[in-house]
RNA sequence: UGGGGUGUCGUCAAGCGGUAAGACACGGGCCUUUGGAGUCCGCAUUCGGAGGUUCGAAUCCUCCCACCCCAGCCA
């Protein structure tokens, strides 16, 4: 029998170059770009944009460019492209010399800009910001020409020499395309080209006091790239109209523009004006808070670039607006570091438990498997002794139906060591509280079997109390409670859905001395609880750890039913 | 009374005239020294709706409905 052929699951954006390649449209080639506005860091809605653009172009052999669209210095940074270029490297993709700038075309463009003057299709307006916006007209009302469009060539030429010049103040004149006032496409009415800015640009510095508009850069700067395959999203569908028609007046070469709708996750926000809104007004500790959608946000949390791009993989690419469900990106990193992680063993709530019958003093190495999934990871040693740490969760002195692990008189196995029986507990006398367990162990159980044959129903974690760690780690869950935060009704705000639970930061947690020199940015799986990482102002002295994702929890799902 | 776009399982998403892939989620079984992992089973007689063409339609045609985007000198 034929074997099964495990397709790659295709896209329309595939096919259609596929179809471009085949028919030798660009002459076979295959060139894309990602270009980015150097405004804030990229999320992980930009990494989808990178993948399919990057991703494609290495799938057909081609290239690809990065290019910062810096064409408004009032809100761009250099820090930004720091950040921008390590996000994306970090992803693992390299552009290697095919780094470029939107102002690296600044003198081009203004070249292109008079020749459209020349040819009576561009003109210099006078009209305020305001006018400028009545005569556009509305929705379904056409606008009207402005008084200032039919000034001559030569007018124009001198004018926006001038403006160039730094004569007029800003706002007082732009420069627009002579289009026509009355089409269907908004865009199409006239668009503005350049305005003046006495801002400084982080590349050009002062050069220019006249800033060529993102409509009037991007489509050229495709077109000087030699780009093939624009693929952007949704939001430029209506815009394409009109780089066809600056392509076209300037009779340049023209890149095919493809656009897919961007992403939206659930419980999060993906919009760099509202991720900015968090980090400025400290609702966030900065763009790489673990509970950001940020690349910076995600690595720290502990997310693999893997992960996010087999993500990116899987959530496809499509024309519908979607809100893909967040649990299919955690389960992207469950997927990867089930694999990859080593097993660790910590008590986030340590609860006290001393062997009654186990010798004082004596410690014990008992060997542990480093990943079940992956025996070539090795095993390591972890010492046992009379006193430990166990998790509060795992005992309960009345437990409800279902419930296997630590109880009074019930026997669980310790992960790796021993059975062991509890005989009792002590309570603060004021509060009630289980400070302290009294157990048994059997000795016959070393290594965690019984030789009688004899089963237990759980196998809980521990750390030994006198040679455990001190560590802190913060428990993340989702930024916003809502799981559409953007849906926002008229009066109210974004932040109002902020999940207060978001953040839990515990303080005494143990764990196995292992631990001690971890290397920041690993991650571990914290056996039974989930995956950890090390963040990156731990130090030896204080060990930080943050939960990447927790571990899939049947016993929730159990105790969930329950109380329904 | 404008222009552009989209409607297939709870969420994504294949399908391109031959009789509804897959993934996540969800429910259940098995297995288990992680209530983890793994594994098995179940999960759209139906593709926004109504007509039509055809031996045959999610795929073609017609009409209708719903939703999204556009009125920055932002990108």
């Amino acid at each position: 029998m034929s074997e099964e052929i495990i397709k790659t699951p295709t896209n329309f954006i595939r096919e259609a170059i596929k179809e471009d390649t085949d028919s030798n449209r660009f002459n076979g080639r295959v060139h894309t770009r990602f270009p980015p506005e150097p405004n804030g860091f990229l999320h992980i809605g930009h990494a989808k944009g990178i993948c399919i653009s990057y991703g494609l172009a290495e799938e057909f052999g081609g290239r690809y460019n990065l290019r910062f669209d810096d064409t408004n210095p009032v809100k761009e940074e250099e820090r930004y492209v720091e950040s921008q270029m390590a996000d994306i490297r970090w992803l693992g993709f390299d552009w290697g010399d095919n780094l470029f700038y939107a102002s690296n075309y600044f003198d081009q463009l203004y070249e292109w800009a008079v020749k459209l003057i020349r040819d009576g299709k561009a003109y210099v307006d006078d009209l305020s910001p305001d006018e400028i916006r009545e005569y556009r007209g509305t929705l379904t009302k056409p606008g009207k020409n402005s008084p200032y469009r039919d000034r001559t060539i030569e007018e124009n030429l001198d004018l926006f020499t001038r403006m160039r010049n730094g004569e007029f103040k800003e706002g007082e004149r732009v420069l627009r395309a002579k289009i026509d006032m009355a089409s269907g496409n908004i865009n199409l009415r006239d668009p503005v080209m350049y305005r003046i800015l006495f801002s400084t640009h982080h590349r050009t510095g002062d050069k220019w006091c006249i800033y060529p508009m993102y409509d009037w850069t991007h489509g050229q700067s495709d077109s000087i790239e030699g780009i093939t395959h624009s693929i952007c999203d949704l939001n430029y569908e209506d815009h394409r109209p009109l780089y066809d028609w600056f392509i076209e007046q300037l009779g340049i070469y023209h890149p095919r523009q493809i656009e897919y709708a961007r992403l939206n996750l659930t419980y999060t926000v993906l919009s760099k004006r509202w991720l900015l809104q968090l980090v400025n007004e400290g609702y966030v500790s900065g763009w790489d808070d673990p509970r950001m959608p940020t690349l910076s946000g995600l690595r720290r949390r502990g997310y693999t670039a893997q992960s996010i791009k087999n993500f990116c993989e899987r959530i496809g690419v499509a024309k519908r607006e979607s809100m893909i469900d967040i649990a299919l990106l955690e389960h992207c990193i469950r997927e990867e570091l089930n694999k990859k992680a080593p097993r660790v063993m910590g008590v986030l709530r340590p609860l006290k438990v001393i062997i009654d019958n186990y010798p004082e003093g004596v410690t014990e190495e008992l060997e542990a498997i480093n990943n079940p999934e992956d025996p070539s990871m090795g095993t390591r040693k972890i010492p046992f002794s009379k006193v430990l740490y166990i998790e509060k969760d795992d005992f309960m002195e009345d437990p409800p139906k279902k419930y296997f692990r630590l109880t009074p008189g019930r026997e669980v196995r310790l992960r790796y060591a021993y059975f062991i029986a509890c005989t009792g507990c002590v309570k603060d006398p004021d509060t009630g509280e289980i400070i302290e367990l009294h157990c048994t162990y059997d000795p016959t159980t070393k290594g965690g079997d019984a030789p009688d044959g004899r089963k237990v129903k759980a196998t809980i974690h521990w750390v030994s109390a006198a040679h455990a760690i001190e560590a802190r780690v913060r428990l993340y869950d989702y930024l916003f409670s809502k799981e559409n935060p953007m849906d926002v009704p008229e009066g109210h705000d974004f932040k109002e859905y902020l999940n207060p639970a978001s953040l839990e930061e515990l303080t005494s947690c143990r764990l196995e001395p292992s631990l001690k020199n971890a290397v920041k940015g690993t991650g571990f799986q914290f056996e039974r609880l989930g995956y950890f990482c090390v963040d990156i102002n731990s130090t030896p002295e204080m060990v930080l750890f943050n939960r990447t994702v927790t571990l899939k929890d049947t016993w929730e799902k159990v105790q969930k039913s329950q109380n329904i």
